[in-house]
RNA sequence: GUGCCCAUAGCUCAGUUGGAUAGAGCAACGGCCUUCUAAGCCGUGUGUCCGGGGUUCGAAUCCCUGUGGGCACGCCA
């Protein structure tokens, strides 16, 4: 457990049993405890810890909350790590402790390494988290990029707080969209081969796809001109999915996303999982017909409306597909499924989850993250992206352009609900306007120390730390002991952009106490404390920035 | 029209589940390198938290309502 986090629960049971004595002595009226909390107060003067419970308990006690927090206070034993106990405001007791507390967080980091800030919050549980799942039919564009950094970065941050996770992209390789690749395939194969045939309206406008069909001819030139369409067709979709899916998969790989199962929608109609959970909904009694197609009663569960799952010329829909593969999630033991969507996909929850309901499972463990859409920006303007005229940047030029760490960096540093603005020029920039290199650079510095440290070695035996008393100091180590808690807060909230900001902030106070405090300064004893006090930083930064996937290096 | 999301400093955004005087970055101005990396630090100020009601010890946060914007409402995915 962290150290903030035990000395929290510290505080909270001293608190509890004063409140219990007070009981007992007829100080204090009342039957049960309130749901109180002991937080990290924003204002470093209100001290390390603060509690609101005298004002929650002031209803149920019939008296002024700081009268209660006095009684409170009063009946708090003394224990020796406790400096003092104010109240302060309209009832809050604020709690100081002795500085040593502090101290402790210094050699756990340095013993944890790597380990650092990863904890059993998730005791193992299994959870899986799927994003991307791009269309094959194409190449990833910067809403894909946002889900992928956003995924990426999720899964590892529930890892860090002991989930047993797993990163998942589903692949599109079958249904309409897949009937539409083939005649757009086909057509541009014909073209290309010196047939003038239309190319079809709701086709796959891009540029990307006749490079695709002009390397299958390069393999069997037109060995395909003149056998039936659908011969012709199913060989080119083959062919062109395999191209794509290795390209999506390496430009992912280079975006540093490394998923655990690569899963199939074909997979899906060809082991009939889709009809037997049309099947089990059926006789669930969830399911009716109308004119012709099959329809699911998702408005029993808080849909809009009905949903049809089988057309009425008997092919099933997307909808179907998703069902059959949300029970086959479930099924392979996840207790808590995720999925990362594009904003547009948000009238697919309501009737996702009550899909899920309808199949007996618990609408609550299946978790959607909605993001919102991403703009990219350029000398002020607004880049223009457009699926459907085939012009719109993908994820291997954004790496091009603005590398991996900065792209991670930006799209992970906004909540998923607000609107990004992609500024291509500010992630360019190697400036301090580019928060970035901030972090980054902070990282450097210290390594910088580290090499520049004439011991060469960090003394481990025998050093005092309470040398560390300046404010700079006392703050970055505050910060430092927060990261544990840090990883649980936004893996349980699926917040990962908490931190980026607290990278930033972590950065931020290095930097504050590298210009006052010098390290490497002929004391002996505070260099050795220092030098602890850097490489404990040096690790915290690491880590976090391994969570984001954003390098940390050790020269700028 | 119905549903979901959003509205916080000039700009881009945080705001730890209802807490104390609402915060960062950028942009602006002034200062700091003979010393571990100036891609840095220190200082200067800015708010009708979209408007209006309500809930309570206490609201940017929860409820209602109005306004403005985005998205979705297909036998597409």
């Amino acid at each position: 457990m962290s150290i903030v986090t035990s000395m929290r629960e510290k505080i909270r049971a001293e608190i509890e049993k004063a409140i219990e004595q007070a009981k007992q002595e007829g100080k204090i009226k009342g039957e049960k405890l309130p749901d109180f909390v002991v937080e990290v107060p924003r204002e470093k003067s209100h001290g390390d810890f603060a509690t609101n419970v005298a004002m929650l308990l002031c209803k149920e006690a019939k008296m002024a909350p700081r009268a209660i927090a006095q009684i409170i206070t009063e009946n708090l034993v003394n224990e020796d790590w406790l400096e003092k106990v104010e109240i302060a405001g309209p009832g809050f007791i604020n709690f100081y402790l002795h500085k040593s507390w502090l101290y402790a967080i210094v050699p756990q980091v340095i013993a944890g390494d790597e380990n650092y800030g990863r904890s059993n919050y998730g005791q193992g549980e299994k959870v899986q988290i799927e994003f991307v799942s791009a269309n094959p039919t194409g190449l990833l564009h910067m809403g894909n990029a946002r889900g992928a950094a956003l995924g990426d970065t999720l899964s590892s941050v529930m890892d860090a707080a002991g989930f047993d996770v797993s990163r998942e992209f589903y692949i599109n390789d079958a249904g309409n969209q897949i009937e539409n690749f083939g005649k757009s395939l086909e057509a541009r194969y014909l073209q290309l081969l010196g047939r003038d045939v239309p190319f079809p309206e709701d086709g796959y406008h891009g540029e990307d796809i006749i490079d695709t069909v002009k390397n299958i001819i390069g393999d069997v030139q037109d060995k395909y001109l003149d056998v039936d369409s659908e011969e012709r067709r199913t060989f080119l979709v083959e062919r062109a999915l395999q191209e794509k899916i290795t390209a999506i998969k390496s430009d992912l790989a280079r975006f540093g996303v490394h998923y655990d199962v690569w899963f199939s929608e074909k997979t899906l109609h060809e082991s009939g999982e889709i009809t037997s959970v049309i099947q089990e909904l059926r006789e669930q009694g969830y399911i009716y017909e109308k004119e012709g197609a099959l329809w699911l009663k998702s408005s029993l569960f808080g849909d809009e409306k009905d949903e049809v799952i089988v057309r009425s010329n008997g092919i099933p829909t997307y909808f179907a597909a998703d069902i059959a593969y949300h029970k086959n999630k479930f099924e392979r033991g996840f207790t808590r499924v995720i999925d990362i969507w594009g904003a547009d996909h948000h009238g697919h929850v309501a009737r996702m989850k009550g899909a899920v309901q309808a199949l007996g499972y618990n609408p609550d463990n299946l978790g959607v993250i909605l993001m919102q859409l991403v703009r990219l920006f350029q000398g002020g303007e607004i880049v223009r992206m457009s699926k459907r005229s085939g012009q719109y940047i993908t994820l291997s030029e954004l790496m091009d352009e603005v590398g991996k760490d900065a792209a991670r960096f930006f799209f992970v540093m906004r909540s998923p609900d607000s609107h990004l603005d992609f500024d291509l020029d500010l992630a360019k920039a190697e400036s301090s306007e580019n928060p970035v290199y901030y972090v980054q650079y902070a990282h450097a510095r210290i390594n910088s120390i580290l090499k520049a440290n004439p011991q060469g070695e960090l003394a481990k035996e025998k050093v005092d730390l309470s040398l560390l008393k300046e404010e700079a100091e006392l703050d970055l180590m505050r910060k430092i002991a927060d990261l544990p808690e840090e990883i649980v807060g936004a893996a349980v909230n699926s917040e990962p952009h908490r931190l980026t900001r607290y990278a930033h902030e972590l950065a931020s106070l290095f930097h504050s106490f590298y210009n006052s405090c010098r390290v490497l300064t002929d004391e002996e004893e505070l260099r050795k404390a220092r030098l602890l006090l850097v490489d404990a930083a040096r690790i915290t930064l690491r880590n976090v920035l391994t969570i984001i996937g954003v390098s940390a290096p050790e020269r700028m």
